[in-house]
DNA sequence: CGCCGAGTTGAACTGAATCAAGAAACGTGG
DNA sequence: CCACGTTTCTTGATTCAGTTCAACTCGGCG
């Protein structure tokens, strides 16, 4: 719960009062692996925050499910991201290991925008951090080859390559999960050259 | 000028003496095709709104200018979309067409946030509206073909597609000169089955 | 034991990039 | 106003990354 505070307070300064308002709205808790911690993200009234675990959002396009975001530690997850006023699809989210969360109602935190300038400044700076992720992966997507983005999500976020399935990450990274075991195999076997015997 | 400030308000409600407030700061001006509205995005301290004409936002890219957005009337330009605090790349605005613009400095606007919760909100929402902005886009550069992207920018913006040269169109839409006259090309042709008689 | 989902691998196919050469339009200066 | 070079657009041939379809492997589990 404090890191989801020490989070927020990130963003903008919050005064302490302000701070304890927040976080008497928050609630904690756990959930096991696979949870389905939001079913329609257009119908949520939650912001989530993973303090512990992993999350994905996904939603149904042509009957297949597209990853189209991990939520590891001290990330977001809610209506905010996706949605604003209640409009846009049937986006999910599960959690991919068992996790801790905090979490706010939504109707909570509009009464906090409303009567705390401080936090509604907060939510403007979220906002635009989210531009610039999202403005990131596009042009990610725009410039960079499979295999360069595979990479740089091996670096950026080791950890979800770790920790979820080939499928789920070969949609989030725009591509089959085809192309993204090849581009697996490709990336170990150059290393066999060098060192190993193989043959 | 009050186009600029009706644009705003219809983002948020906006209190007569914030909207005089806002207003005091703005300059209004007119430039002729081709000049250069902010030189790079990172060091512009305007905001700039769009009352009339058409500029484009591009960067350099391997020795390449990479369009990556059309300002058409009604739209922001300026620090807000791309950079935040002051870093990120030299992004360029260029106008396409001789265009009238409102403006306003970035540090009266940060005063305006400072002292009116309500402009903070306003640029709250303005954030989020960027966010679905991109999502769509990223979106549309995932799962759509050189040719649905076109159709769609031809739908939804015509008037960009008939001022913008094609070379400027294309790296917009993340394709090259070629195939977008490609596209063009085949979306004429077919339409000579029916009815001409060209053989 | 055989089934099942997850991952790998092969072969054929395809959308778009690249390279390269023309054709059209667009100033700019003589 | 025409001749010129320059930029913008079109078209063809080739190449390549990534998709699709399909078969096959492997580890787990009823």
């Amino acid at each position: 719960m404090q890191k989801f505070i020490d989070y927020l307070s990130g963003l903008a300064k919050l005064s302490p009062q302000v701070k304890s308002a927040i976080e008497s709205k928050l609630i904690w808790q756990e959930f096991p692996k696979k949870h389905v911690l939001i079913k329609e993200l257009s119908l949520c009234n939650r912001l989530y925050f993973i303090e512990e675990g992993l999350a994905r959002v996904f939603y149904l396009k042509d009957g297949k499910e597209i990853t189209d975001w991990f939520c590891s530690e001290g990330m977001l997850v809610g209506p905010v991201v996706r949605n604003f006023p209640q409009k846009e699809g049937p986006h999910a989210v599960e959690l991919i290991e068992s996790s801790k969360v905090s979490s706010i109602h939504f109707d909570d935190l509009q009464e906090l925008f409303d009567t705390h300038h401080e936090v509604e400044r907060m939510g403007r700076i979220l906002a635009i951090q989210a531009v610039l992720f999202i403005q990131n992966r596009l042009d990610s997507l725009q410039f960079e080859s499979a295999q360069q983005r595979y990479e740089n999500l091996l670096k950026t976020y080791p950890s979800i390559i770790e920790k979820a399935p080939l499928g789920y990450i070969a949609s989030y990274l725009g591509i089959t999960q085809v192309t993204l075991s090849r581009i697996r195999g490709s990336l170990n076997r150059p290393a066999r050259n060098s060192q190993d015997k193989i043959c």
